[in-house]
DNA sequence: TATTATTAAAGTCAAAGATAGTCAACCAAT
DNA sequence: ATTGGTTGACTATCTTTGACTTTAATAATA
């Protein structure tokens, strides 16, 4: 029997499609009211169903103006990246691990010296050894840190 | 979705680009007026996506004859822009306003589109929200959240 | 002329409005 | 008993509005 998030997904998944195809832009209220639901019920389709690993990826914001905007990845653009990101990294990476896959996205050249800085920086002990668990305290250290890769 | 926020910045920016350039002159009322909105909210605009870490310096006058001028600054020409930008991150950044530094450091040439994708990818609420204050776990959602924003 | 009042701007800040996110409790079907 | 789905109370974030303040130019007055 198909449940509601069943059907939530299957006209989200059409919407993409009608949209020719990579992405589309919901009101979370509207789509809620449409099968009526409670809100949270979008956020729950959403990260049960289009997840990375799923194949997508979401964008949001709040406030007057909100949205929620669902992409679909193109593995087309870049294979060997999506086929690294599906398969090579689980959900723990130490920092070893991580410099070591990304001077190998290097050295096949998927990324550039530039692009290699960024992802260190943004993965690097330093950036993620946070006393408090704030979000834009992290944030701003994250954007710190990658605008130094870039200047030094 | 497009607050009237958005199209009061687009307004702006496209008077800026007419205008050969650099600077513009506007009265707060009756751009206010013109949108049919309060004047205040000029302010809100110019203070979220006109200050200097967005390239751009206000200067204006009140009374009688009073104005708000707009001028871009020049990064090619201003090299210590960098360390504007490095001085004017705060500790607590949004991701709204980082969203609008990434957008302002390629609008000015600092970074291009592929730096721009990895950073808001780095600093998206989706990689921060993590409920663990778990340093590996946080990384590998980092580093999928930028190689997914290579291929999406 | 010097001073004061009036008017015409722009600035500030906090409250209200509009969205979306989180989390834990509850429910239903294996 | 476990898994997946549903709901709602509470939270977070961004935008819009308006009452009140400040400043500058001009007009009126001493």
């Amino acid at each position: 029997m198909a449940t509601i998030s069943d059907v939530i997904e299957s006209f989200l998944k059409e919407l993409i499609r009608q949209s020719q195809g990579q992405a589309v832009e919901i009101q979370r209220n509207e789509i809620a009211k449409h099968f009526d639901c409670a809100p949270s019920q979008i956020n729950y389709v959403l990260t049960t169903r289009f997840s990375v690993q799923h194949g997508y990826t979401i964008e949001s914001q709040r406030g007057g103006g909100g949205y929620i905007k669902i992409m679909r990845l193109r593995p087309e653009r870049n294979p060997s990246v999506h086929q690294i990101l599906m398969e090579e990294i689980r959900d723990n990476v130490t920092k070893t691990q991580a410099v070591r896959l990304i001077r190998a996205l290097q050295e096949q050249n998927l990324i550039n010296d530039r692009e290699a800085r960024l992802m260190r920086a943004a993965t690097s002990d330093v950036v993620l050894a946070s006393p408090l668990n704030n979000r834009d305290y992290m944030r701003s250290r994250i954007l710190k840190a990658m605008l130094s890769a870039l200047i030094h």
